[in-house]
DNA sequence: AACGAAATCAACCGCGTAGCC
DNA sequence: GGGCTACGCGGTTGATTTCGT
């Protein structure tokens, strides 16, 4: 229990705080402040940069808003296809979602789903079938994928492409059958289309970098196979399942944030607020950061061939780093 | 043009958790 | 081990914008 004493100072400790809309000027604070500083105690930051804001609204509007590399614009077919299928696996984990996607905030996912997605498959699935016993929340978000895409993307569970490795029968990954074809129908292209990914390089990746302790929770990441076609990764109970599909996402720009940098923070500050209130203002590709960690991690450069990249959400990857020497080996399991 | 309804989205709130003392 | 603090997340609210009549 906390004294009241004590909340009655923070009460009029916070009684000073500004609530509300940011406006030009604290933004502009933020972002010199953020450039110049970088991240830290949330609560300096808003003190150091003379804000009366508390910490926590500090980051939310540096994460939601302000943070250079953020995507914004309207969602396009791809990243609505990416978070329905993200969603039907993850739920309402919207930070795990968005980290699957580059640019984009949990908020805004969350903000997109809810006004957008979820009515959209809510009439499709009132449209196209009677069966669905109910349709509260949890039970859209699992029969998504199965029954309410019809006009987004028609799957089920002959639709998820998962490969599993069995670690009674398989000492190493490298005994498996490699090479693995699907074809596909493509609502977007109404095309059938050919998938085909290098397994070994795949689980090889996977055997190289996934420790156990990582395993038993379910992990999303993305794969570009070949052509830049997308698929979604998934592990989780010690099983590796790739639900793939042809995303069909346009390739990504890569740009660190390093070079970002390289451009002055007043331009910086000047371009956001030349389009302050606008949503198109970051809409272009420049600020997105990709992870090449993952790249590096995943080693496709030894594969050589197969999986050429292989793009990741949201691994833990300092802690799969820091676990990987104890862990030399992992086995899958077949479902 | 004016008004109300619906949609959108930024921001807040509360809770859980990790880290520190 | 307990208290405190900071952070991150998901749910919710409310202001603003867009759309339809």
């Amino acid at each position: 229990m906390r004294k009241p004493d004590m909340m009655a100072k923070e009460n009029i400790s916070k009684s000073k705080l500004r609530k509300g809309l940011w406006s030009p000027e604290e933004d502009e604070k933020l972002i010199r402040y953020m450039l110049t500083n970088g991240q830290g105690c949330w609560s300096d930051i808003a003190r150091n940069a003379g804000l009366l804001r508390c910490g926590k609204s500090c980051r939310l509007r540096w994460i939601n808003y302000l943070r250079p590399d953020l995507k914004r614009g309207a969602f396009s077919p791809q990243e609505e296809d990416l978070i329905i299928r993200l969603h039907s696996l993850l739920g309402n984990r919207w930070s795990q979602i968005a980290a699957c996607l580059p640019g984009r905030t949990d908020n805004e996912i969350k903000n997109f789903w809810n006004s957008t997605l979820k009515k959209r498959l809510k009439m499709n699935n009132t449209s196209s079938t009677t069966t669905s016993p109910n349709n509260s929340d949890e039970l859209l978000s699992s029969s998504e994928p199965n029954d309410v895409l019809g006009g987004i993307m028609p799957i089920n569970e002959h639709d998820l492409m998962t490969m599993c490795m069995d670690s009674s029968t398989s000492t190493s990954s490298s005994s498996m059958q490699s090479m693995v074809f699907t074809e596909q129908f493509d609502p977007f292209s109404n095309m059938l289309i050919d998938i085909h990914y290098d397994m070994n390089v795949v689980s090889q990746g996977f055997h190289d970098i996934i420790p156990p302790s990582c395993m038993s929770t379910t992990q999303v990441g993305m794969v570009e196979g070949h052509n830049g076609n997308y698929g979604i990764l998934e592990t989780s109970n010690n099983k590796m399942v790739l639900l793939e599909r042809d995303l069909s996402l346009p390739p990504l720009e890569s740009r660190s944030i390093d070079e970002d940098n390289s451009a002055s923070i007043d331009d910086h500050v000047k371009s956001h607020n030349n389009n302050h209130f606008n949503n198109s203002c970051f809409n272009n590709t420049d600020h997105i950061i990709q992870s090449s960690k993952a790249e590096e991690l995943f080693g496709f450069g030894n594969h050589g061939q197969g999986v050429e990249n292989l793009k990741m959400g949201e691994w833990d990857l300092e802690g799969l780093m820091q676990d990987i020497s104890s862990y030399p080996f992992l086995d899958f399991q077949v479902e």
